[in-house]
DNA sequence: CTGTATCCACAACGATACTG
DNA sequence: CAGTATCGTTGTGGATACAG
């Protein structure tokens, strides 16, 4: 259960709620590419590549590593030669949708370039 | 205007909503200051460091410095002595509440102790 | 009450190069 | 295609003490 799972980020946080949720995608690049998952399906590793604009191999490998131990993704290998991987949303990251996409209405309410009059 | 402050956000960011988004909120302890005020309207800056635990006074501080600086709260001398302020969100902090909510439901509903059975 | 001043620590990010 | 290996940098946070 994801419960289960999670039990452990709740303790010592005084079980507040919004800490736990920026404990657990709080980082640079997480909802960048959960958002990516969300929209576009499953995808690969160069596929988000492509998709996350300005992220590196190295902490797009690290971010996906830290999703999918925190149960949000899972990662396949879909094919031997070449190698092909698919990283897909979780239930639990599938849940998140309604925080990740109440970013992007913010941000694209907010912070779209100014109409010329 | 706020999408005139704003603009400074955008630029170099491909525009993405989401990626604008966490750079302006995305701090440790900004969606739980910011959530607090939503909930409990103006506070001073004990209020705030009580009601948001384990912060320190000059984490707490810098964080308040910079979500007034991205136009989300305000800063008010209240009373000169003992002297006392007030925090306050604006319009576009207001403008942030469906984000944080979310963040709030999200976390409330996944990462809840499991009930005894 | 509302901070500032230090100083330290370290996770996380970034750049580049290389591998099966 | 899907990463790993280095290695450098730094933003951010944490502890503690002090100040108007």
């Amino acid at each position: 259960m994801a419960d289960q799972r999670l039990e452990v980020w709740c303790a010592g946080k005084d079980w507040c709620p919004i800490t736990t949720t920026t404990t657990l995608i709080g980082r640079k690049w997480h909802p960048v590419i959960l958002h990516r998952l969300l929209e576009n399906g499953p995808l690969g590793f160069n596929d988000l590549k492509t998709e996350v604009d300005g992220i590196s191999s190295k902490v797009l490998s690290d971010s996906l590593e830290d999703l999918e131990e925190k149960g949000f993704i899972t990662r396949h290998v879909v094919n031997d030669k070449p190698v092909r991987v698919s990283y897909e949303l979780t239930d639990l990251g599938e849940s998140l949708e309604v925080v990740i996409f109440a970013m992007r209405d913010w941000g694209m309410e907010h912070l779209k370039p100014p109409e010329p009059t």
